[in-house]
DNA sequence: GAGTGGTCTAGACCACGAG
DNA sequence: TCGTGGTCTAGACCACTCA
């Protein structure tokens, strides 16, 4: 039941055993998309074909201007929901680095209805982008209404509390925290940024904390990579006939 | 963050908007790839690149010797966290059927760990694929241990209450409730069985439940098509300075 | 500037579906 | 057989990275 090999196909499983028995190790860089066409005599196009079904399955990163590199390995990704820090286990702290662009702006489209607020009302924007090493780990939109916006957010951190702890400074404590999780295709430029591809699923978490009088206090539109995330959430039920709801 | 308006999503964004005004409606086909290129005056290549994100966004359906179709809109699916009842928004019981099939068998490889008991010990599953109309919405595999499994669960239900309730009615009251969200591609069984592309990820839910000892009384996995799917976790704090934790 | 991947063209030929 | 999508070619030109 094989109605057609096609060549991607063939030229995908081989170079895909190169990877697997060694014979090309992690981090290394592949020949150029012009070298392999020319070495299984197809062309550009199809052998870009063959790397994209190998990127597709995560085993090779393409970057633009360097070439296509087989990928290390890939730690998991755990999102930690309740609104509570940490928001990524421990375990993926090692290496994280988080670069936060600040934005002036107004309210529009759905953070209206997220905040809600009313249409241009004054808001500030964290755009984060963290990296865990040199590989791209997750972006983040944090929207705050300006006047809770903290000041001497560094614009790079080691790690998410930092910006965390700073957003937390001018605010009311948190009462509720919703979050909704969808899985969806990447926009062009979160494929980019995050570096996957375009067809790979992307975890888009967005999240809605509210003070004890209901004023929302932060809005946050979550992108992570759907190949190695998880998102955890814990509920914890407190029964009427007694205290030990932990 | 807009580096490139390449034309595929130029064109792209333009049947998207034909398809969400109406203008193509659902069901249609679409011109062949040969006469949109002619319009937009592009190669075939680049037409079937916009298409193709079209596809991943399940928004077109491509049928190879026929054409590309506009997909019908499915309703959304909203999945409550959390472990209450209901699960899914009322807005989408209007035609929920569920079908449920019910086994017994020994834990053995990951219901070992989720449930927290030794190999092999007894467990009963209940199997539970679900349609809404005439199109499958969601499966459930959920494993509870033997003696905990209530009888009289009909192979037929017009809705998930039926089910849970009867679940609920042999175990002590939930005291925690974990839940694990992840996108992944479909098993070519799951693809089958939700009848979408093996290429459209899937929002995969792991829960589990415990009881106040701590006991695990039921873990489920849960699989739902990921381009209608939103899952729904909201947390209360409960502040320190007052008791108005709602 | 040299080398890399990213996008696109204007075709060709093959495989599938329906009459 | 005809019209459809599926695969592929042999280039072209653009954008990015790095020395």
């Amino acid at each position: 039941m094989q109605p057609m090999p096609s060549r991607r196909h063939v030229i995908a499983d081989d170079i895909r055993d190169k990877i697997s028995t060694g014979q090309i190790k992690a981090g290394e860089r592949l020949p150029s998309e012009a070298q392999l066409a020319s070495d299984y005599a197809v062309s550009t196009a199809t052998l870009r074909n063959a790397l994209g079904i190998l990127h597709c399955e995560g085993l090779v990163e393409k970057i633009h201007g360097k070439g296509n590199f087989v990928r290390y390995p890939l730690r998991r990704i755990t999102y930690l929901g309740g609104g509570l820090t940490p928001r990524t286990k421990p375990s993926a702290y090692s290496a994280l680095r988080v670069s936060v662009r600040i934005t002036n702006l107004q309210a529009h489209g759905q953070l209206i209805g997220l905040l809600g607020v009313s249409a241009n009302s004054p808001l500030t924007e964290f755009f984060c982008l963290s990296h865990e090493g040199k590989s791209p780990h997750s972006l983040a939109r944090i929207y705050v209404p300006h006047e809770l916006a903290p000041t001497g957010v560094p614009a790079e951190s080691h790690c998410y509390e930092v910006v965390t702890a700073k957003l937390a400074e001018f605010r009311p404590p948190l009462a509720e925290v919703r979050e909704r999780v969808s899985a969806r295709p990447p926009t062009p430029e979160e494929a980019t940024a995050l570096r996957i591809s375009s067809t790979l699923a992307v975890l888009a978490i967005t999240r809605v904390a509210a003070d004890r009088t209901g004023r929302v206090v932060e809005a946050a539109l979550l992108v992570l990579p759907g190949d190695r995330t998880d998102a955890l959430f814990t509920t914890h039920h407190v029964t009427h006939e007694g205290t030990s709801g932990e």
